[in-house]
DNA sequence: GCCGTTTTCGGCCCGACTGTTTTCAGTCG
């Protein structure tokens, strides 16, 4: 799918643009039309003009610029663009606090072409003297560079989530806030987080600003306003904290929960039916009348929209299909049963049959699969065949003892890096639950890392494909695929994916989670628990599930037993 | 550059904070 590779050109013509100072609407359209891209589940290479049309954002100008890299792997317009445009300028883009005005403007005064330059003369102070630029600016620039350096990547959502819980917490103790809650990509349940966003109202925005700025887990304040303020944590965490009236607070939650597209959405509707919305309320346009704004769900309402789960809300169709009314149910941690991918002490996990089954119960599942790992992960101690029978003997005895509980007999076999199966059927298929995996050759071609994959959905004993793609957030990129043929082989042998709940995997990415149920595919949310403190996971995965637009009829591990069992069996 | 139950031209989301100004531009979300 050349989808991707088109969103960044016109990404990069935005960037561009930007610093030509072009017209800001167009530039808009050219994020637009490559945000509606990279959501896209087709393959734009597969659509006609008129197909191609019909993706939002795109005219016919687009259009031509779509077909022309498919065609010819170019864009001309890109390459003139460039040609007036220094080479690495458009990185400057990337330093915070450094726009395109400025970007241009050290360029055209200073001949700055990349941030390396910036650096040196900054540190030299030369950037002051220019318009508009003094020693704070000069300083702002250097800590934006600083910042660049330290906190490029997005943080996986599972380490900041508790931070952003325990600086709620400090808060709350510290000063007087009547609510608070968390808003931005963290509301969302991105799987990967840049800031933390939070939101209260309280009587005395004052002292909760300064409460804010002066809590343990300040390292830097970036910003100190009456009703809003930035600081940046001990782990390099950017925290911007917002102070409304309780009047206000539903559509400031909305406000600042994003996604910027989706909100512009929203405000576009606003206007067409002659209203104004910002992050105060809904008003009507002619007299400036508050229509709502206390709660989130005003907001929605007054535009004629079902109130949309924050996790959708990302411009891709949930508008449309909160028009029509017809946004799915999306699941919810209380719709799941059990978890189908555990480790014993036998593998690599910590836990006996015994701890692991109380931890469940617990959590008020009613069942779990017992899945270690194959003979062939020998670093896991994998089990032999002999071991795997063995469990299977306790599985079995602990099951006629069990009341109200089920232990599913499973293993997560390895899948060979020439696509066989660690075990041969004949074991397979004493298992009630087969869970497959690569655990190595990550580095092989697409075509085989493809057909490994394929070649284990085929296996009418392999039920779900564990942690499909092998990412691990911020340390392992996912390996090479076929996700279009992985997605359609996985609807037509009637193989499930796994939603790795693990955060540093949340592997399959809700990316490729929508496209494929829209193919048909079925779904497993599970933790690969070692320790059983690792069942907690769960909720991680089932925000990535409703990114993905899941149901509870899309998840097998939100079936009850005997059903469970029976669609494990469709396959063989 | 896109888009149209007000339009095929003229709109296009909105406000806080900072640093530089002396009324506002730039940046960010």
């Amino acid at each position: 799918m050349k989808n991707q590779e088109i969103a960044g050109i016109f990404n990069e013509i935005a960037d561009l643009l930007e610093i030509k100072g072009e017209n800001p609407f167009r530039i808009r359209a050219y994020r637009r039309a490559a945000q509606n891209l990279e959501g896209l589940t087709k393959d734009v290479a597969a659509l006609s003009r008129e197909e191609l049309l019909e993706i939002p954002g795109i005219g016919h100008d687009l259009a031509e610029k779509i077909e022309e890299y498919i065609k010819t792997e170019k864009v001309k317009s890109l390459e003139d663009i460039k040609k007036e445009v220094p080479e690495g300028l458009a990185a400057l883009l990337s330093v915070p606090s450094l726009g395109p005005k400025t970007a241009k403007l050290l360029y055209e005064k200073l001949k700055i072409k990349n941030v390396d330059e910036l650096e040196k003369l900054a540190r030299e102070h030369k950037l002051i003297g220019l318009p508009g630029i003094k020693e704070k600016t000069e300083e702002n620039i250097l800590r934006g560079i600083e910042m660049l350096k330290r906190g490029k990547e997005r943080q996986p959502l599972g380490r900041v989530l508790p931070v952003a819980h325990e600086i709620i917490e400090h808060l709350e103790k510290a000063t007087h806030i009547e609510k608070i809650n968390i808003a931005g990509s963290l509301r969302r349940m991105k799987d990967t987080v840049k800031d933390i966003d939070i939101l209260a109202t309280s009587k005395n925005p004052h002292a909760v600003m300064k409460a804010f700025v002066h809590l343990p887990h300040v390292k830097e304040v970036l910003m100190h306003g009456p009703t809003k303020s930035s600081i940046v944590t001990r782990e390099g965490l950017q925290v911007d904290l917002r102070v409304v009236e309780d009047e206000s607070y539903g559509a400031a939650l909305a406000y600042f929960t994003g996604s910027k597209e989706h909100n512009i959405r929203l405000r576009e509707m606003a206007v067409k039916k002659g209203l104004k919305l910002n992050e105060y309320g809904i008003f009507r346009g002619k007299d400036n009348k508050k229509l709502g704004g206390k709660d989130e769900n005003d907001v929605y309402k007054i535009l004629g929209l079902q109130y949309v789960p924050p996790e959708m809300r990302e411009d891709r169709g949930e508008i449309e299909a909160a028009q029509k009314n017809a946004l799915p149910k999306l699941i919810e941690l209380s719709d799941i049963k059990g978890d189908l991918h555990v480790h014993t002490k036998q593998s690599d996990g910590s836990h006996t049959l015994e701890e692991l089954i109380d931890a469940a119960r617990g959590r008020g599942y009613e069942y779990i699969a017992i899945t270690d790992h194959s003979k062939g992960l020998g670093i896991a101690r994998g089990l032999s065949e002999e071991r795997l029978l063995e469990e299977k003997k306790e599985v079995d005895a602990l099951n006629k003892k069990l009341r109200g509980f089920k232990l599913l007999m499973g293993i997560e076999v390895d899948i060979r890096s020439d696509g066989r199966m660690d075990f041969d059927d004949a074991i397979l298929s004493k298992m009630d639950i087969v869970v497959a995996a690569i655990h190595s050759g990550f580095r092989q071609p697409k075509e085989q890392l493809t057909k490994r994959l394929v070649s284990a959905m085929k296996n009418p004993y392999v039920s779900i494909i564990a942690h499909p793609t092998g990412r691990l957030i911020g340390e392992r990129d996912a390996y090479e695929i076929d996700m279009e043929q992985v997605l359609n082989m996985a609807s037509e042998t009637g193989t499930a994916l796994e939603i790795n709940a693990y955060p540093l995997r949340l592997d399959l990415s809700d990316v490729y989670v929508k496209p494929a149920k829209e193919l048909g595919v079925k779904f497993a949310i599970s933790t690969d628990t070692h320790v059983i403190t690792q069942f907690d996971f769960m909720h991680y995965g089932v925000s990535i599930a409703r990114r993905g637009w899941l149901e509870k009829k899309d998840m097998l591990n939100a079936l009850k037993y005997e059903q469970l069992m029976k669609a494990l069996k469709m396959k063989r």
